[in-house]
DNA sequence: ACTTTACATAACCAAAAGGTTATACATGGG
DNA sequence: CCCATGTATAACCTTTTGGTTATGTAAAGT
């Protein structure tokens, strides 16, 4: 059974850089490859891992694939990536709680 | 000129827990090389990817190589990820942080 | 019906990652 | 000086990763 590896979704830059694509709003397949100077089943396979990481969603509409962020997953990845820093810097997740609070407007 | 990539650090196991024992003090790469079961030169290439991350450092003393954290850059890498979560989730904070909440325990 | 268009899939490749064993080097103790 | 200990380095191996090209398939436009 396959344990989700959060740090393997975001160890990548390519991967970081679809993430901050689809942060401002749903993107095509079509629109996710013409962003990067690789090719489509490049793209393809970085698609499929942070699918299979659950941090991304697909949608079929006709013959588009739409990706769209998991923003619940998402925020668990990181949660987890942080707290596994926390603990070694003695400041615990509040720390997040308490960015998103200070950030909001 | 090298940028140093977190995740690229954090994204190995055994490394996780090299950091997490320098979290508890001081160690010789003996030490660190007697806590797993793997051989010595496999280890030193772990230590040599967190120095080349600049996440611990490395004093000599004698025939000894004595590891330690690097709190700051510790810090630092903690900054880049909020960060970086914070590019991706903030127009969407007020639902996370209700999430977060209620999921608190 | 035919042809684009968007995507899927297969086969392949080079380089990196994570490991090994064997061996060299340097320091400290007897 | 000699030997044990701690570390460094070299050579090698296997698997994974990130990419390629070539080709197949399915939906949409004309």
């Amino acid at each position: 059974m396959y344990m989700p590896d959060i740090y393997r979704a975001l160890g990548d830059p390519t991967r970081r850089k679809i993430l901050l694509m689809l942060k401002s709003g749903d993107k095509t397949q079509k629109e996710i490859v013409a962003a990067f100077n690789i090719s489509q089943p490049a793209v393809k396979k970085h698609l499929k891992v942070l699918l299979d990481e659950q941090i991304i969603k697909e949608q079929i509409h006709g013959k588009y694939r739409i990706y769209h962020l998991d923003l619940h997953m998402l925020q668990t990845a990181y949660q987890e990536m942080l707290h596994d820093i926390g603990d070694l810097l003695d400041h615990k997740l509040h720390s997040l709680k308490d960015y998103m609070e200070k950030g909001e407007d």
